[in-house]
DNA sequence: AAATGTGAATTATTTCACAGCC
DNA sequence: GGCTGTGAAATAATTCACATTT
């Protein structure tokens, strides 16, 4: 019961916040949820809700709803919770630094392997357990370590270069902190985290508010 | 000429991009740009970039394309780039504090004005130019300070809480990096950044890729 | 009775395509 | 000829509504 139909990014994001929801059901020992109170915790309609697993196969039951922990195995299941993957940070300036602190990863079931800079001063500092890397190393590295996810924290005008380290590398996704439109072959996953333009869209609902 | 259809929000989105797009063409001395040159740097179509000027008027020239700098400037207006917006940052843990230290706030007419918590450790210690205070004290700070963007940084279950006091103060806009589904009233915006959610949507990619 | 799963209807967004202007 | 501005068409996402199951 693969998606035989396109998904929605929005469902697959959405499907996450229904794993963690669950997971904090689960706790406060809650077998069972409608697809509507699960919606209205997360300000979702119980349709959406309904249309969003309807994706992936039948998990619930009539007149009764889903078992919430069979629910939350399936879903893991579907979104690769079940895995780690392996991550590497480019760019070690002030972002890049914050990623490498953030503790919440492994949870995530994500595992920072290496972390690269063009800095020469940085090279073969540690920074939170992991080595920094000349960017020239990159191409090596990744494969050998087998690392699929490149957290992308270098300036706008490093960012296309970079990437295209990265590709001919072998990675598979890149998560682009970089406020810059990335060109990458068909096959890999760009995710755009424009943090800037997210602010400043708060501007214009301002303006546009009284 | 005011927005008289619905504006997309990603349209909106866009033109932040179209802005700073234009900035750097003017930078390096281009006077005109089309449309398809506009969209091609930025991996859109011509068409789109057309769409989304279109909803705000007519900017452009036939047969030329548009005036760089002309551009930029109604651009500006519109988006309301012309004006400093308050912030205040409430939470001032790992990423409250990276917040704090993010020195591009000016450059998009923000100005941190504001930083609380309920550490009272933390209160009255001074944070890049800014001190801490009690979260009890925003209700009246953030009037008296003019406030309107609240960056909330704060774990997960403390979000609805404080979003309260938030609302209760008069905040307009919140910018929500907890996950958690805030509940506010009608005319106030919340933008959610769900960096966690944003990293777990990769994993789904990399299940299904193969 | 309660709640699912899902086609159909609606709404939103993007792309097409072309008349009109410079 | 080149390029804009914009209705119309196409595509995508969400919501509705209801037959069906427990």
């Amino acid at each position: 019961m693969s998606p035989n139909k396109k998904v929605p990014e929005s469902t697959i994001s959405r499907l996450f916040a229904y794993l963690r929801e669950l997971g904090q059901l689960i706790e406060t020992g809650k077998s069972t949820i409608s697809s509507s109170e699960l919606g209205q915790r997360l300000n979702r309609s119980d349709a959406q809700v309904r249309k969003d697993l309807g994706y992936f196969g039948t998990f619930g039951v009539s007149g009764a709803g889903y078992d919430t922990r069979e629910l939350k195995k399936a879903l893991g299941k579907i979104l690769g919770k079940d895995k780690v993957w392996k991550v590497c940070v480019v760019g070690t300036g002030h972002l890049g630094s914050a990623l490498l602190a953030y503790s919440g990863f492994s949870k995530l079931g994500l595992k920072i392997t290496a972390a690269f800079d063009t800095d020469i001063r940085k090279i073969s500092k540690n920074l939170e357990g992991v080595t920094i890397q000349a960017i020239d190393e990159l191409r090596t590295a990744i494969p050998r370590k087998n690392i699929s996810i490149a957290l992308l924290a270098v300036p706008a005008h490093e960012a296309q270069g970079v990437t295209d380290e990265l590709v001919k590398a072998g990675i598979k996704c890149i998560m682009n902190f970089a406020p810059a439109a990335l060109n990458v072959p068909e096959g890999i996953k760009v995710k755009n985290i424009d943090l800037s333009r997210e602010l400043e869209t708060l501007s214009y609902f301002l303006v546009n508010s009284d």
